[in-house]
DNA sequence: CTAAATTTGATTGAGTACAATTTAATTATA
DNA sequence: TATAATTAAATTGTACTCAATCAAATTTAG
């Protein structure tokens, strides 16, 4: 009686969860990102939003969206907070007045130099094989392509 | 000239990033329960809470922290709320009177029979081959491990 | 052209997260 | 046994996350 019950809740038992544990990794991972980053003034959000501007320069709050996962309520306070540092400007665009596009500044350019450590630093708190990663790598994209 | 800079930035491009596509999935899936869980009437955080509380019937707040890898910043605000809604009680142990034991409420018991059919429906929203998601589930646990 | 629909970003509000501090209770030690 | 150290929760402050809503600009249809 008592074992029916049991595999009756067994899909409700926290070890049986596929989700938590990858909201656990998360959040445990970006713990170690906040030691780190700290050191440069940044939280993890604003170092994933420099990192794209790093790559393209100036890049529009929709498109950062877009490559974030995040909405505006979440990068408004982000640009915000980057600009008041002088790491990004933002203007809105003179041909469609409704786009706000965000571009790394000198200084920003500099934080990347002192961010190149960073990385590094991660993937030594991260005990995993590079086989491993890869495979976690594949299969997190997958999950998040299956949403597209 | 370009293309050595590209390298020595690689480790700084996001699609080079493990943790951000970890940190991306967790939110995506989260917020596929917030869906479900609205219906519900509760939060993932919330919900998590209850399957720890369904399991053991009865919790400290430290051993609750130590399942779910939070802290009492936030369990003591998710305990007073599942508490307002009547699905747990809270109150010191006599023993040790620093000590706050969570326990469900017959009302709490009732809500896990509603929760039945969310991790069925969570599965359906995640993409993954059966040896896939146990992967991704040793993986993640690998990485959790290796922080203790 | 002009009103309706759409797009873009900002704002607001509720709920996490977590570091740091505080308070109360307990345990260890001189 | 005093008192120092430790432990458990709660509180405080900062920041993130997202749903819902709003306002302004642009596009589309009639």
């Amino acid at each position: 009686m008592y074992e029916k019950e049991d595999k009756k809740y067994a899909p409700l038992s926290l070890k049986n969860q596929l989700c938590f544990p990858l909201y656990a990794a998360s959040r445990r991972v970006i713990g170690q990102y906040r030691t780190l980053l700290d050191e440069l003034g940044l939280t993890y959000t604003q170092y994933v939003t420099l990192m794209v501007l790093w790559e393209e320069g100036s890049v529009s709050v929709k498109e950062l969206g877009h490559r974030l996962f995040l909405d505006s309520g979440t990068l408004t306070p982000v640009l915000k907070s980057l600009d008041t540092k002088g790491y990004i400007v933002r203007e809105r665009c003179p041909d469609d007045e409704r786009i706000v596009m965000a571009t790394v500044t000198e200084k920003g350019m500099e934080l990347r130099e002192k961010a190149l450590s960073v990385p590094g630093k991660i993937a030594g708190c991260i005990c995993l094989e590079a086989e491993e990663a890869h495979e976690l790598y594949r299969i997190l994209y997958k999950i998040l392509d299956g949403f597209e």
